[in-house]
DNA sequence: TACATATGTCTTTTGTAAGAGACAAATTGC
DNA sequence: GCAATTTGTCTCTTACAAAAGACATATGTA
C-alpha cells in the first residue's frame, strides 16, 4: 500500500488526509485537487503546468481538463491553452448563496459595516477544519489590509479562530491545529495551551481581540455568528491599525458584537 | 446539461456519448450529473432522493456524497440527512468572478440599470450552448417577473437567443436548437427559418426586440455586449410590459444599447 | 402488533478508467 | 538551420472504483 511514506505512519483512525499525489488516484480527487489548485493560483493555468502541480500525470489531466471543460466547471481561458473556473462553477456558487440566509446577510452586514466604519471587515467560517475568510469588503484606508476571499489561514492566527473554536473539545481542536499552525508568521511559535485558553476566554466574553498576530501593524477584533445557542457558526470581524486607540476599539467591538447578534439565529 | 436529448449532434466521432444514465458511469460524470441535479432542484435533496434522480445506484450516491460533502463542494443541510451546494463551491464561483472582468462589470450594470428605469434587468451568456441568466436584478415593478439566475431556457424563447447566435453559421446553430426548443410554452411553434431569419435582422440592427415569446405580459429587449467586432460574448436586456410604448421601448433600447456597448471591448 | 418503505454501512465482483508511454506537431532557443 | 522542450492525441494494460446486494437499523401506517 503505502510504501514508506516520508510522514508519520498514522493510527488508522484518522482520515489521512491530504497526500499530495498518489500513483493511480481517482478521478474525483483529481479534479478536486485541479479545483483547489486553480483556487490557490487565482488564474488560469496551462494544462502542463496543471499536471505538474497537482502531480498528476499528463494524459489523465488532459482527459479531465477535457470533460471539465465540456462540463462548463472549467472554462479554457483567451489565449488558448489556459483553463480556470467556469461559469458553471459561478452558477452553483450563487446557488449557495441564494440557499444560505446566513451568508447572504452576512454579505450585506460586512458590506455595511466596512462602509460605515471605513475599515476592512470579514466574514468568516471553519471550512472542513480550516479557517475561511468568506467575505471580505475592504476599507478605505490607503493602506489596505489585503486579505483575499476564500484564504485560507490557520486558525491560531485569528481572533476569528478563537471564536470559531468555541464550541469544540480540546481533542478536536488538536485535530484541527498542527504543529505549523502554532508558528506565527514572524517565527513567534504560540503555546497550544495558551491558544485553548484563549479559546475559553472569546467564549466567555463573547469576542476576541487579536494584535499584532499576522502582521505587527495591525489588530484584529472579532464577535461570534451564532446558529444556535452556543454554536458558533461564523464570525464577524475588523482589521484595523494596531495603535487604535482603547476607546475606539471599545466603540467598534461594541457595534460589531450588535451586528453580529443581527445575524445570529435568535436563541 | 447535455442529457439524453434524441438530437444530439453526431459531428465528431462521439464513441457512445451520454446517455441518461448507463450501467456503470464514471464516478465524475455522476458526480457532474448530481451538481446539476442539485442546479435544477434549488433546494437540498435526501440522499435517497438524490440517487433516483440522477438514476444512481444507491450505493455509488452514498460514496460520491461523503467524497463530496468531505470536500466541501456538498454539505449536509439542517435537518440531517438532505444536502445541497457547499462553501467551497461558493469560494470557487467567488474566483471565477474575481478572474472575469466582464461578469464583475456587467454584474454591475444590470444591477444600476435595473435601479434606474424599474425594469427587470438581465446579463445572458452562452452556456456550453445553451442560453443562460448569468445575472438578474429585480425590477420594481409589484408583480415581478421572475427567472431565476443560472435558469436555461431554450434560446428561441429569448431575444437575447437571438443576439448571442449572431456570429454563428446555420448548422452551428441547428445544433444548438433542438425541434422542442423551438415550441414556446404557449404550444405555438417558430419555424428553424425564421427563427435563423431574426438572428440576422438582429446582428444587422444591433439589438432584439420580442414581444410575447414566453408570456403573454411582456416584451424583451436585448442589446450585445462584445468581447472582440462581431464576437457576441453576452447580452444586457430588460423585460418589460408588452404595453409599453413605442416611444417608451425607443427609450430603454437606447439606453440599453449604450449600457452594453459600455461592457463591450473596444475594437 | 405486524408490514412496508427508507436510511446508512459493508463486502464482493468485474467492467473500465487511470496511467505509462509512444507519437506528431507546435513552440521555443541558440 | 537544428536541437530541446512543450503541446495535444492516441493505444494498451491492469489496478481499482462502481455497482449489486446483503444487512442492520430507522420511520411510517394500517
Amino acid at each position: 500500500m503505502q510504501d514508506g511514506n516520508a510522514l508519520a505512519a498514522r493510527l488508522d483512525t484518522g482520515p489521512d488526509e491530504d497526500r499530495t499525489a498518489g500513483s493511480r488516484e481517482k478521478g474525483l480527487n483529481r479534479v478536486l485537487h485541479i479545483l483547489e489548485f486553480l483556487h490557490t493560483t487565482q488564474r488560469a493555468v496551462g494544462i502542463g503546468d496543471l499536471a505538474k502541480g497537482v502531480n498528476a500525470p499528463r494524459s489523465t489531466t488532459y482527459t479531465l481538463v477535457r470533460e471539465l471543460v465540456d462540463a462548463g466547471l472549467l472554462e479554457m481561458a483567451g489565449d488558448g491553452n489556459r483553463v480556470y473556473f467556469g461559469k458553471k462553477l459561478y452558477l452553483y456558487g450563487m446557488d449557495y448563496v441564494r440557499g444560505n440566509d446566513l451568508l447572504r446577510r452576512g454579505r450585506q452586514e460586512v458590506d455595511n459595516l466596512s462602509r460605515e466604519t471605513g475599515e476592512t471587515s470579514e466574514l468568516c467560517m471553519l471550512q472542513s477544519g480550516r479557517y475561511t475568510i468568506v467575505h471580505s469588503s475592504p476599507g478605505t484606508r490607503p493602506f489596505r489590509i489585503s486579505s483575499a476571499t476564500g484564504l485560507q489561514i490557520p486558525l491560531p492566527w485569528t481572533a476569528s479562530g478563537r471564536l470559531l473554536l468555541a464550541g469544540f473539545e480540546r481533542a478536536a481542536i488538536e485535530d484541527m491545529v498542527s504543529e505549523d499552525d502554532l508558528v506565527l508568521p514572524d517565527g513567534r511559535r504560540l503555546r497550544l495551551d495558551d491558544f485553548i485558553a484563549d479559546i475559553a476566554t472569546a467564549k466567555a466574553t463573547g469576542h476576541c481581540i487579536t494584535s499584532g498576530l499576522v502582521d505587527a501593524y495591525t489588530k484584529c477584533l472579532a464577535a461570534p455568528v451564532f446558529s444556535a445557542p452556543g454554536k458558533v457558526e461564523a464570525t464577524m470581524c475588523l482589521v484595523v491599525p494596531i495603535d487604535t486607540s482603547e476607546a475606539k476599539t471599545g466603540e467598534l467591538i461594541a457595534l460589531l458584537r450588535s451586528r453580529a447578534a443581527r445575524l445570529s439565529i435568535p436563541g
